[in-house]
DNA sequence: CATGACATACCCATTATTGGGTATTTTATT
DNA sequence: AATAAAATACCCAATAATGGGTATGTCATG
């Protein structure tokens, strides 16, 4: 019997799920949780073989939950299930240690094959995934993005909207220096302009 | 028996639907669609007497696809089922002429409930969905905005991360004017600054 | 038809941001 | 320890945006 708990904030749709699992006699649905806090509550309390995960949810995030678990439970399997199928969002999940990675967007049945696949010790990527996604091969972090951490940073405050200014004075830097990013982000990817960089903060953005 | 039609992105939550409303012998799921525009010829072909509408979907969003619809079938009842709380969003599906709103985080339960009233004539909101929200009595407008419709144009601009000389020549406006309007919508929202007006419009926007 | 709201467009001085540099210090990686 | 990469911070001239005006034509409503 696989023991399976689902961390997803709609509702409706952990309900779906649910009604799925129902009449699958090798699977049983032990538990879910609506945000992040109180999946690592049940995580600890029912010890689930497989989670499936979505990666926007309230309080804690699908990728820092996953990290959490895997660190206190390593046997534990995680299945991101996202509406996202960036580049970003698969990386850092495989990274923090997901084994599969279902779209909302893919037919429910999906997730029965996921589940069986990823117990029997397998991996289970959406074939609309691409697979020089998945470069991490499960926990070694290989792929080093363009662009620096400070670089991520401060293109994350653009994507919230933040200027120039904001941003120098949330980080304790000089606005010269923030400028400075901005320009070898603008530089490095290719863009022209703050209009550009801002949609591409904003596309980036797979907000958690 | 009561012919529904599901309009929604995400596959796996249609799928899960489908599961629940297989067992309800009143209510028979007549199709489905993945975006606006299968939906208006699903519409067209099926006649369904209930919609369950998403909000943010390609092609064709929620909104447009209910005013479409009512349009030509106004007898048609749509339940708008959406992510999203805010206040736009719930007005702007009611003006277009929603009979009920669902929000994704709420019991899949909920569904079979909404169904039955808004077919039996009656409306049926969320619980979370503040009644004041729900001004617009079904069909009539009433509520006016504190921003006028180019103001609105201009700010969800904005909020695609759009410059003023940008926004000015998708317009076919002088910059001055853009700059304008931005200068009347800060003062307006009492806000200080672009990054506060950025913010604005990237809070306001449930992106369709 | 007058009033008010809106959209358009400009003026001005000030500030923010760009795009091009250079330079110094920290932090990895060999 | 040597090198490379990243982060810090500044210079400059040019352009974009702000915040404060004024002005004109349109459109709707009373």
């Amino acid at each position: 019997m696989i023991k399976v708990a689902i961390a997803e904030d709609h509702q409706s749709l952990v309900d779906g799920i649910n009604l799925l699992l129902k009449y699958e006699d090798d699977i049983s649905l032990i538990g879910t949780a609506n945000d992040g806090e109180e999946l690592l509550q049940l995580v600890s309390k029912k010890r689930p073989h497989i989670i499936l995960m979505d990666i926007k949810m309230p309080k804690i995030d699908g990728i820092t939950a996953t990290k959490n678990i895997l660190s206190q439970y390593p046997n534990t399997k995680v299945i991101a299930f996202s509406m996202f199928d960036q580049e970003e969002a698969v990386q850092q999940m495989v990274t923090a240690g997901a084994k599969g990675y279902l779209l909302k967007n893919s037919p429910l049945e999906e997730v029965l094959t996921a589940i069986r696949e990823v117990h029997s010790g397998n991996t289970f990527f959406d074939k609309s995934i691409k697979p020089e996604y998945v470069t991490s091969s499960s926990g070694v972090s290989t792929k080093k993005s363009i662009l620096s951490k400070s670089e991520r940073e401060i293109l994350t405050l653009i994507g919230q909207g933040r200027t120039t200014s904001e941003i120098a004075a949330i980080r304790f830097t000089a606005v010269s220096t923030v400028e400075k990013h901005r320009k070898n982000m603008i530089r490095k990817l290719g863009l022209s302009g703050k209009g550009e960089l801002l949609r591409y903060a904003l596309e980036k953005k797979y907000d958690f």
